[in-house]
DNA sequence: ACAATAAGTCAAAAAAACATGACTGATAAA
DNA sequence: TTTATCAGTCATGTTTTTTTGACTTATTGT
């Protein structure tokens, strides 16, 4: 099955299914962080300036299902949660990349 | 937990500007109507189903704002005004067009 | 034991985006 | 002359998003 980034009924192309979900307005940076490091809650809470916990938590939940960021529960000494760019996210880095040139 | 701490420098990375800019509930088909042809906000207004003329207004003023259109008055015939994709907005094309094979 | 941090949830309020309907001014058609 | 279309603006509502602050559960640091 191939994954699409969502169903919705109307929506016809992948473009909009994209801009859709990158809009927002912690999304894009949150995107942009997690394509460096692995990202965590509190460390983007602190350093995205802005940001508020709902509005986060319902961003990195919406990016789940997406399927662009997974939820890792790192079980090591200082346990924690990860949220790591899936394959699929990463399929995405290039296309930003090439914005950079074109704007 | 050794957090690099990155100073965020949340000036708006071209990418970003364009995530913004293409967001809004009309932005995205209008942007699209437009790669096909130079378009009217008439043909907009019946075509894009859930348009209105206030939300149109503003969205081509910002495209126009941003140099991705440009705001055209036919002096012919039937005198009218028409919006056409500037070179920076046909630059995206091939953006999005690439987009639908990742996705 | 006590306080602090992490990763949240929930309800409510505030702000931003969007929709509606009345109106404008110019052109054109009946 | 009256009517209609085009391309809007304006003031006002409604809806959606975002913010705030109190609260939670589990783990860690002192």
């Amino acid at each position: 099955m191939t994954d699409k980034i969502q169903n919705i009924p109307n929506e016809t192309c992948p473009a909009q299914a994209l801009l859709k979900l990158l809009s927002g307005k912690l999304k894009p940076e949150i995107f942009k962080m997690a394509v460096d490091n692995p990202i965590r809650f509190s460390v983007l809470l602190k350093q995205i300036e802005g940001a508020n916990k709902q509005t986060l938590s319902i961003a990195l939940k919406e990016f789940e299902e997406a399927g662009l960021l997974e939820k890792v529960i790192i079980k090591e000494k200082p346990l924690h949660i990860e949220y790591n760019l899936t394959e699929k996210g990463k399929g995405l880095i290039p296309i930003f990349k090439q914005l950079e040139n074109v704007l």
